[in-house]
DNA sequence: ACTATAAATGACCAGGGAGTCAGCTAAGGT
DNA sequence: ACCTTAGCTGACTCCCTGGTCATTTATAGT
Protein backbone atom coordinates (compact mmCIF):
# COMPACT_ATOMS: atom_id res chain seq x y z
CA UNK A 1 0.00 0.00 0.00
CA UNK A 2 1.47 3.48 -0.73
CA UNK A 3 0.53 7.14 0.54
CA UNK A 4 -1.11 9.13 -2.44
CA UNK A 5 -3.33 11.49 -0.91
CA UNK A 6 -2.13 14.73 1.57
CA UNK A 7 -3.95 12.71 4.51
CA UNK A 8 -2.03 8.92 3.99
CA UNK A 9 1.03 11.12 3.82
CA UNK A 10 0.03 12.30 7.33
CA UNK A 11 -0.90 9.16 8.68
CA UNK A 12 3.40 7.64 7.37
CA UNK A 13 4.22 10.59 9.57
CA UNK A 14 3.08 10.09 12.23
CA UNK A 15 3.91 6.22 12.14
CA UNK A 16 7.19 7.29 11.53
CA UNK A 17 6.96 9.36 14.77
CA UNK A 18 5.42 6.85 17.18
CA UNK A 19 8.61 4.42 15.86
CA UNK A 20 11.01 7.08 16.43
CA UNK A 21 9.58 7.29 20.00
CA UNK A 22 10.08 3.99 20.57
CA UNK A 23 13.13 3.70 19.61
CA UNK A 24 14.76 7.39 20.93
CA UNK A 25 13.47 5.94 24.35
CA UNK A 26 14.84 2.44 24.34
CA UNK A 27 18.20 3.55 22.69
CA UNK A 28 18.92 6.98 22.95
CA UNK A 29 18.80 8.86 20.44
CA UNK A 30 22.51 8.58 19.02
CA UNK A 31 22.03 4.88 19.48
CA UNK A 32 18.65 4.20 18.24
CA UNK A 33 18.97 3.25 13.91
CA UNK A 34 16.78 5.05 11.12
CA UNK A 35 16.91 1.65 9.89
CA UNK A 36 14.89 -0.18 13.16
CA UNK A 37 12.64 3.05 13.33
CA UNK A 38 11.60 2.60 9.16
CA UNK A 39 11.39 -1.24 10.34
CA UNK A 40 9.30 -0.70 13.31
CA UNK A 41 6.75 1.33 11.14
CA UNK A 42 6.70 -0.93 8.40
CA UNK A 43 8.67 0.65 6.36
CA UNK A 44 11.97 0.42 4.41
CA UNK A 45 15.18 2.50 5.71
CA UNK A 46 14.93 4.60 2.01
CA UNK A 47 10.91 5.53 2.75
CA UNK A 48 11.72 7.13 6.35
CA UNK A 49 14.02 9.84 4.72
CA UNK A 50 11.13 10.35 2.01
CA UNK A 51 9.30 12.21 5.21
CA UNK A 52 12.54 13.22 7.33
CA UNK A 53 15.51 15.31 6.00
CA UNK A 54 17.86 13.59 8.57
CA UNK A 55 18.01 12.27 12.14
CA UNK A 56 17.83 15.51 13.49
CA UNK A 57 14.77 16.54 11.85
CA UNK A 58 12.80 13.00 13.13
CA UNK A 59 14.01 14.02 16.31
CA UNK A 60 12.61 17.70 16.07
CA UNK A 61 9.15 16.33 14.53
CA UNK A 62 9.14 13.81 17.77
CA UNK A 63 9.34 16.54 20.47
CA UNK A 64 7.34 18.64 18.67
CA UNK A 65 4.43 16.43 17.49
CA UNK A 66 3.98 14.24 21.06
CA UNK A 67 3.68 16.82 23.85
CA UNK A 68 0.87 18.76 22.84
CA UNK A 69 -1.93 17.53 23.07
CA UNK A 70 -1.51 15.81 26.56
CA UNK A 71 -0.69 19.21 27.99
CA UNK A 72 -3.59 20.72 26.68
CA UNK A 73 -5.74 17.63 28.41
CA UNK A 74 -3.98 18.69 31.35
CA UNK A 75 -4.94 22.06 31.38
CA UNK A 76 -8.56 20.96 30.95
CA UNK A 77 -8.44 19.12 33.99
CA UNK A 78 -7.27 22.00 35.58
CA UNK A 79 -9.69 24.54 34.32
CA UNK A 80 -12.82 22.75 34.81
CA UNK A 81 -13.43 22.30 38.57
CA UNK A 82 -14.57 24.74 40.52
CA UNK A 83 -11.42 25.16 43.05
CA UNK A 84 -8.06 24.50 43.62
CA UNK A 85 -8.68 21.95 46.16
CA UNK A 86 -10.72 19.73 43.75
CA UNK A 87 -8.53 20.73 40.70
CA UNK A 88 -4.98 19.63 42.98
CA UNK A 89 -6.80 16.05 44.12
CA UNK A 90 -7.73 15.52 40.31
CA UNK A 91 -4.73 16.19 38.91
CA UNK A 92 -2.95 13.89 41.46
CA UNK A 93 -6.04 11.68 40.48
CA UNK A 94 -5.07 11.44 37.18
CA UNK A 95 -1.51 11.65 37.26
CA UNK A 96 -1.27 7.33 37.48
CA UNK A 97 -3.40 7.39 34.27
CA UNK A 98 -0.74 10.18 32.49
CA UNK A 99 1.91 8.16 34.01
CA UNK A 100 1.20 4.80 32.36
CA UNK A 101 -1.41 5.83 29.69
CA UNK A 102 0.55 8.40 27.49
CA UNK A 103 3.78 8.78 26.18
CA UNK A 104 4.85 11.74 28.35
CA UNK A 105 7.77 9.88 31.23
CA UNK A 106 8.65 8.51 27.55
CA UNK A 107 9.47 12.36 26.54
CA UNK A 108 10.58 13.21 29.56
CA UNK A 109 13.64 11.05 29.82
CA UNK A 110 14.14 11.71 26.14
CA UNK A 111 14.38 15.42 26.99
CA UNK A 112 16.81 14.91 30.21
CA UNK A 113 18.94 11.97 27.97
CA UNK A 114 19.10 14.18 24.70
CA UNK A 115 18.22 17.93 25.37
CA UNK A 116 21.62 18.76 26.46
CA UNK A 117 22.79 17.93 22.67
CA UNK A 118 19.62 20.22 21.18
CA UNK A 119 19.79 23.08 23.02
CA UNK A 120 17.10 24.93 20.96
CA UNK A 121 14.78 21.63 21.89
CA UNK A 122 14.97 21.45 25.32
CA UNK A 123 14.41 25.52 25.39
CA UNK A 124 11.25 25.16 23.25
CA UNK A 125 10.11 22.22 24.59
CA UNK A 126 10.19 24.68 27.74
CA UNK A 127 8.37 27.51 26.89
CA UNK A 128 5.17 25.32 25.07
CA UNK A 129 4.63 22.75 27.36
CA UNK A 130 6.26 23.28 31.00
CA UNK A 131 6.12 26.59 31.11
CA UNK A 132 2.54 26.02 30.35
CA UNK A 133 1.53 23.50 33.11
CA UNK A 134 3.33 25.78 35.28
CA UNK A 135 1.52 28.48 34.35
CA UNK A 136 -2.00 26.85 34.69
CA UNK A 137 -1.10 25.83 37.74
CA UNK A 138 0.26 28.81 39.38
CA UNK A 139 -2.99 30.83 38.45
CA UNK A 140 -4.75 27.92 39.93
CA UNK A 141 -3.36 29.22 43.32
CA UNK A 142 -3.45 32.42 43.20
CA UNK A 143 -7.17 32.46 42.68
CA UNK A 144 -7.69 30.07 45.21
CA UNK A 145 -5.44 32.69 47.14
CA UNK A 146 -7.37 35.55 45.90
CA UNK A 147 -10.85 33.93 47.38
CA UNK A 148 -9.55 32.55 50.88
CA UNK A 149 -9.46 29.31 49.93
CA UNK A 150 -5.88 28.65 50.34
CA UNK A 151 -2.74 30.50 51.43
CA UNK A 152 -0.09 30.69 48.86
CA UNK A 153 2.46 33.11 49.41
CA UNK A 154 4.89 32.26 46.79
CA UNK A 155 2.57 30.91 43.94
CA UNK A 156 5.45 30.55 41.11
CA UNK A 157 7.74 28.35 43.26
CA UNK A 158 4.88 26.12 44.57
CA UNK A 159 3.25 25.52 41.26
CA UNK A 160 7.13 23.67 40.76
CA UNK A 161 6.79 22.02 44.01
CA UNK A 162 3.26 20.68 42.86
CA UNK A 163 4.49 18.82 39.66
CA UNK A 164 7.95 17.89 41.49
CA UNK A 165 6.40 13.91 42.50
CA UNK A 166 4.77 13.62 39.49
CA UNK A 167 7.69 14.26 37.01
CA UNK A 168 9.88 12.71 39.42
CA UNK A 169 6.89 9.45 39.83
CA UNK A 170 7.12 9.52 35.98
CA UNK A 171 11.36 9.20 35.56
CA UNK A 172 11.44 6.58 38.39
CA UNK A 173 8.84 4.52 36.61
CA UNK A 174 10.61 5.23 33.39
CA UNK A 175 14.24 3.93 34.97
CA UNK A 176 13.33 1.06 36.99
CA UNK A 177 10.70 -0.42 35.15
CA UNK A 178 12.56 -3.69 34.83
CA UNK A 179 13.57 -4.23 38.48
CA UNK A 180 10.53 -5.20 40.47
CA UNK A 181 12.04 -4.47 43.68
CA UNK A 182 11.55 -0.53 42.92
CA UNK A 183 7.99 -0.81 42.42
CA UNK A 184 6.20 2.21 44.33
CA UNK A 185 2.65 3.15 44.57
CA UNK A 186 2.32 6.18 42.60
CA UNK A 187 -1.58 6.62 43.77
CA UNK A 188 -0.63 6.68 47.21
CA UNK A 189 2.64 8.78 46.86
CA UNK A 190 0.91 11.14 44.90
CA UNK A 191 -2.04 11.22 47.37
CA UNK A 192 -0.23 12.04 50.86
CA UNK A 193 1.21 14.74 48.00
CA UNK A 194 -1.80 16.22 47.48
CA UNK A 195 -2.52 16.02 51.60
CA UNK A 196 0.43 17.39 52.79
CA UNK A 197 0.54 20.53 50.05
CA UNK A 198 -3.37 21.58 50.96
CA UNK A 199 -2.41 20.59 54.69
CA UNK A 200 0.23 23.28 54.49
CA UNK A 201 -1.52 25.49 52.18
CA UNK A 202 -5.01 25.78 54.49
CA UNK A 203 -2.87 26.41 57.52
CA UNK A 204 -1.82 30.09 58.05
CA UNK A 205 1.56 30.33 59.57
CA UNK A 206 0.66 31.76 62.57
CA UNK A 207 -1.58 28.79 63.94
CA UNK A 208 1.66 26.42 63.76
CA UNK A 209 4.24 28.31 65.77
CA UNK B 1 56.00 10.67 33.90
CA UNK B 2 54.73 7.26 33.75
CA UNK B 3 52.86 5.78 37.11
CA UNK B 4 54.43 2.61 38.21
CA UNK B 5 53.44 2.61 41.93
CA UNK B 6 50.23 0.81 42.71
CA UNK B 7 49.44 4.32 44.06
CA UNK B 8 50.01 5.87 41.07
CA UNK B 9 47.97 3.52 39.00
CA UNK B 10 45.19 4.41 41.28
CA UNK B 11 45.62 7.93 40.55
CA UNK B 12 45.65 7.28 37.07
CA UNK B 13 42.00 5.02 37.40
CA UNK B 14 40.52 8.04 39.24
CA UNK B 15 41.65 10.32 36.07
CA UNK B 16 40.27 7.97 33.49
CA UNK B 17 37.18 7.74 35.69
CA UNK B 18 36.46 11.71 36.13
CA UNK B 19 37.16 12.16 32.17
CA UNK B 20 35.11 9.55 31.71
CA UNK B 21 31.79 11.33 34.12
CA UNK B 22 32.52 14.80 32.10
CA UNK B 23 32.03 13.01 28.62
CA UNK B 24 29.51 10.82 29.79
CA UNK B 25 27.43 13.38 31.09
CA UNK B 26 28.17 15.44 28.06
CA UNK B 27 27.45 13.08 25.10
CA UNK B 28 25.85 10.29 26.82
CA UNK B 29 27.44 6.35 26.77
CA UNK B 30 26.72 6.12 22.96
CA UNK B 31 28.10 9.09 21.62
CA UNK B 32 30.76 9.07 24.26
CA UNK B 33 34.38 8.20 22.74
CA UNK B 34 36.73 6.63 24.07
CA UNK B 35 39.26 8.56 22.30
CA UNK B 36 37.75 12.04 23.87
CA UNK B 37 37.86 10.60 27.17
CA UNK B 38 41.40 9.46 27.44
CA UNK B 39 42.27 12.74 25.89
CA UNK B 40 40.74 14.49 28.58
CA UNK B 41 42.56 12.56 31.01
CA UNK B 42 46.15 13.90 29.06
CA UNK B 43 46.71 10.16 27.76
CA UNK B 44 46.55 8.61 24.36
CA UNK B 45 43.40 5.69 23.60
CA UNK B 46 45.78 2.64 24.19
CA UNK B 47 46.28 3.68 27.66
CA UNK B 48 43.01 3.96 28.88
CA UNK B 49 42.57 0.16 27.58
CA UNK B 50 45.34 -0.77 30.10
CA UNK B 51 43.35 0.14 33.10
CA UNK B 52 39.97 -0.59 31.52
CA UNK B 53 38.91 -3.81 29.41
CA UNK B 54 36.45 -2.29 27.39
CA UNK B 55 33.91 0.90 27.28
CA UNK B 56 31.33 -1.03 29.60
CA UNK B 57 33.97 -1.42 32.18
CA UNK B 58 34.61 1.77 32.81
CA UNK B 59 31.24 2.86 32.71
CA UNK B 60 30.62 0.34 35.70
CA UNK B 61 33.72 1.47 37.02
CA UNK B 62 32.09 5.30 37.01
CA UNK B 63 28.72 4.43 39.01
CA UNK B 64 30.54 2.34 41.32
CA UNK B 65 32.63 4.79 42.01
CA UNK B 66 31.58 8.12 42.26
CA UNK B 67 28.42 8.20 44.02
CA UNK B 68 29.12 6.87 47.31
CA UNK B 69 31.11 9.30 49.39
CA UNK B 70 28.44 11.61 48.22
CA UNK B 71 25.56 9.70 49.93
CA UNK B 72 27.92 9.41 52.69
CA UNK B 73 28.48 13.13 53.21
CA UNK B 74 24.38 13.55 53.40
CA UNK B 75 24.04 10.66 55.72
CA UNK B 76 26.35 12.37 57.75
CA UNK B 77 24.32 15.92 57.45
CA UNK B 78 21.35 13.79 58.62
CA UNK B 79 22.70 12.39 61.51
CA UNK B 80 24.52 14.46 62.97
CA UNK B 81 21.51 17.23 64.23
CA UNK B 82 19.75 16.76 66.85
CA UNK B 83 16.12 16.57 65.69
CA UNK B 84 14.47 16.08 62.53
CA UNK B 85 13.13 19.82 61.69
CA UNK B 86 16.87 21.18 62.00
CA UNK B 87 17.95 17.83 60.19
CA UNK B 88 15.58 19.01 56.87
CA UNK B 89 16.64 21.85 57.07
CA UNK B 90 20.07 21.35 57.19
CA UNK B 91 19.64 19.29 54.06
CA UNK B 92 17.48 21.83 52.13
CA UNK B 93 20.42 24.69 53.19
CA UNK B 94 23.54 22.10 51.86
CA UNK B 95 21.46 21.29 49.17
CA UNK B 96 22.35 24.02 46.73
CA UNK B 97 25.78 23.24 47.58
CA UNK B 98 25.36 19.84 46.44
CA UNK B 99 23.93 20.16 43.16
CA UNK B 100 26.67 22.91 42.28
CA UNK B 101 29.67 21.37 43.73
CA UNK B 102 29.04 17.78 43.80
CA UNK B 103 28.83 15.77 40.45
CA UNK B 104 25.49 14.07 41.66
CA UNK B 105 23.59 15.72 39.26
CA UNK B 106 25.70 14.49 36.85
CA UNK B 107 25.23 11.02 37.95
CA UNK B 108 21.50 11.38 37.89
CA UNK B 109 21.75 12.29 34.57
CA UNK B 110 23.50 9.78 32.82
CA UNK B 111 21.39 7.23 35.08
CA UNK B 112 18.54 8.38 33.58
CA UNK B 113 19.67 8.62 30.49
CA UNK B 114 21.44 4.95 30.30
CA UNK B 115 20.33 3.14 33.06
CA UNK B 116 18.14 1.56 30.66
CA UNK B 117 20.89 -0.17 28.50
CA UNK B 118 22.17 -1.47 32.04
CA UNK B 119 20.05 -2.64 33.90
CA UNK B 120 22.21 -4.17 36.10
CA UNK B 121 24.35 -0.89 36.96
CA UNK B 122 20.91 0.80 37.66
CA UNK B 123 19.73 -1.72 40.24
CA UNK B 124 22.97 -1.74 42.30
CA UNK B 125 22.80 2.04 41.97
CA UNK B 126 19.22 2.38 43.39
CA UNK B 127 19.86 -0.10 46.02
CA UNK B 128 23.55 1.23 47.26
CA UNK B 129 22.99 4.66 46.74
CA UNK B 130 18.99 5.60 46.60
CA UNK B 131 17.46 3.04 49.02
CA UNK B 132 20.27 3.87 51.52
CA UNK B 133 19.25 7.64 51.36
CA UNK B 134 15.71 7.12 51.96
CA UNK B 135 16.29 4.66 54.58
CA UNK B 136 18.30 7.67 56.04
CA UNK B 137 15.39 10.18 55.79
CA UNK B 138 12.85 7.37 56.97
CA UNK B 139 14.46 6.83 60.15
CA UNK B 140 14.72 10.12 61.01
CA UNK B 141 10.82 10.91 60.50
CA UNK B 142 10.15 7.97 62.12
CA UNK B 143 12.05 9.05 65.48
CA UNK B 144 10.54 12.42 64.80
CA UNK B 145 6.93 10.49 65.14
CA UNK B 146 8.01 8.82 68.16
CA UNK B 147 9.08 11.86 69.97
CA UNK B 148 6.20 13.51 69.22
CA UNK B 149 8.20 16.25 67.34
CA UNK B 150 6.50 15.91 63.95
CA UNK B 151 3.64 13.70 62.81
CA UNK B 152 4.61 11.17 60.31
CA UNK B 153 1.83 8.39 59.20
CA UNK B 154 3.84 6.95 56.24
CA UNK B 155 7.42 7.60 56.86
CA UNK B 156 8.74 5.68 53.61
CA UNK B 157 6.41 7.55 51.06
CA UNK B 158 7.11 11.08 52.93
CA UNK B 159 11.27 10.38 52.53
CA UNK B 160 10.16 9.87 48.97
CA UNK B 161 8.60 13.26 48.75
CA UNK B 162 11.44 14.99 51.27
CA UNK B 163 13.96 14.19 47.83
CA UNK B 164 11.64 14.96 45.33
CA UNK B 165 12.32 18.64 44.73
CA UNK B 166 16.04 18.45 45.90
CA UNK B 167 16.19 15.39 42.57
CA UNK B 168 14.28 17.47 40.12
CA UNK B 169 16.07 20.66 41.17
CA UNK B 170 19.22 18.78 39.89
CA UNK B 171 17.72 17.38 37.06
CA UNK B 172 16.49 21.31 36.08
CA UNK B 173 19.76 22.28 36.38
CA UNK B 174 21.35 19.75 34.00
CA UNK B 175 18.85 19.87 31.17
CA UNK B 176 18.45 23.80 31.05
CA UNK B 177 22.13 25.06 31.98
CA UNK B 178 22.25 26.62 29.03
CA UNK B 179 19.27 28.59 28.83
CA UNK B 180 19.21 31.39 31.29
CA UNK B 181 15.58 31.81 31.59
CA UNK B 182 15.04 28.70 32.83
CA UNK B 183 16.66 29.69 36.25
CA UNK B 184 15.41 28.58 39.13
CA UNK B 185 16.22 30.01 42.65
CA UNK B 186 17.14 26.40 44.29
CA UNK B 187 17.43 27.84 47.72
CA UNK B 188 14.19 29.54 47.71
CA UNK B 189 12.39 26.91 46.52
CA UNK B 190 13.96 24.41 48.76
CA UNK B 191 13.34 26.94 51.50
CA UNK B 192 9.69 26.69 50.71
CA UNK B 193 9.45 22.92 50.41
CA UNK B 194 10.58 22.69 54.01
CA UNK B 195 8.21 25.46 55.40
CA UNK B 196 5.43 23.57 53.69
CA UNK B 197 6.25 20.47 54.40
CA UNK B 198 7.03 20.99 58.23
CA UNK B 199 4.06 22.74 58.56
CA UNK B 200 2.05 20.26 57.09
CA UNK B 201 3.68 17.97 59.45
CA UNK B 202 3.42 19.76 62.46
CA UNK B 203 -0.49 20.37 62.45
CA UNK B 204 -2.22 17.51 62.92
CA UNK B 205 -5.36 16.45 60.37
CA UNK B 206 -7.84 17.09 62.55
CA UNK B 207 -7.01 21.08 63.14
CA UNK B 208 -7.09 21.76 59.55
CA UNK B 209 -10.67 20.66 58.80
C1' DA C 1 76.39 4.29 31.28
C1' DC C 2 73.86 0.19 30.28
C1' DT C 3 70.14 -2.88 30.39
C1' DA C 4 65.69 -4.90 31.46
C1' DT C 5 61.10 -3.93 32.26
C1' DA C 6 56.75 -2.32 31.45
C1' DA C 7 54.05 2.00 30.66
C1' DA C 8 52.49 4.65 26.93
C1' DT C 9 51.53 5.38 22.05
C1' DG C 10 48.79 5.81 17.73
C1' DA C 11 48.40 3.68 13.16
C1' DC C 12 45.54 0.16 11.95
C1' DC C 13 41.56 -3.10 11.44
C1' DA C 14 36.84 -4.50 11.47
C1' DG C 15 32.17 -3.65 12.17
C1' DG C 16 28.36 -0.77 11.97
C1' DG C 17 25.27 2.91 10.84
C1' DA C 18 23.81 7.54 8.37
C1' DG C 19 22.49 8.90 4.17
C1' DT C 20 21.99 7.96 -1.29
C1' DC C 21 20.02 6.61 -5.62
C1' DA C 22 19.04 3.68 -9.59
C1' DG C 23 15.62 0.54 -10.14
C1' DC C 24 11.08 -1.49 -9.02
C1' DT C 25 6.19 -1.51 -8.74
C1' DA C 26 1.53 -0.08 -7.00
C1' DA C 27 -2.16 2.77 -8.35
C1' DG C 28 -4.79 6.16 -10.90
C1' DG C 29 -5.88 7.86 -15.50
C1' DT C 30 -7.12 7.05 -20.33
C1' DA D 1 -4.96 -3.33 -21.26
C1' DC D 2 -1.49 0.12 -21.25
C1' DC D 3 0.97 4.07 -19.62
C1' DT D 4 2.61 7.42 -16.47
C1' DT D 5 3.51 9.02 -12.16
C1' DA D 6 5.53 8.78 -7.90
C1' DG D 7 5.85 6.00 -3.52
C1' DC D 8 8.85 2.59 -2.02
C1' DT D 9 13.10 -0.27 -1.79
C1' DG D 10 17.68 -1.97 -0.11
C1' DA D 11 22.33 -2.56 -1.79
C1' DC D 12 25.96 0.57 -1.72
C1' DT D 13 29.33 4.16 -0.17
C1' DC D 14 31.66 6.63 3.16
C1' DC D 15 32.79 7.84 7.54
C1' DC D 16 33.31 7.01 12.28
C1' DT D 17 34.65 4.63 16.45
C1' DG D 18 35.66 0.50 19.62
C1' DG D 19 39.35 -2.23 20.33
C1' DT D 20 44.36 -4.16 19.10
C1' DC D 21 49.30 -4.51 19.11
C1' DA D 22 53.97 -3.70 17.32
C1' DT D 23 56.83 -0.05 18.46
C1' DT D 24 58.70 3.57 21.29
C1' DT D 25 60.48 5.38 25.48
C1' DA D 26 60.68 6.50 30.53
C1' DT D 27 62.52 4.65 34.67
C1' DA D 28 64.69 1.77 38.22
C1' DG D 29 68.34 -1.21 39.27
C1' DT D 30 73.18 -2.45 38.68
Amino acid sequence: MRARSPEAKDERRQRFINAALDEFFERGYSAARMDDIARRAGFAKGTLYLYFEHKEALFNALIETIALPNIQHIEAILQTTPNATTALQSLVEHAPLLLEQTPIPRIAKILIADGRNFPAIAQQYRQQVIDRLLAAICQLLIRADESGELRVEKPMLTARLVIAPIILSAIWQVVFASDPEAEVDVHELLALHAQLLLQAMKNPPELSV
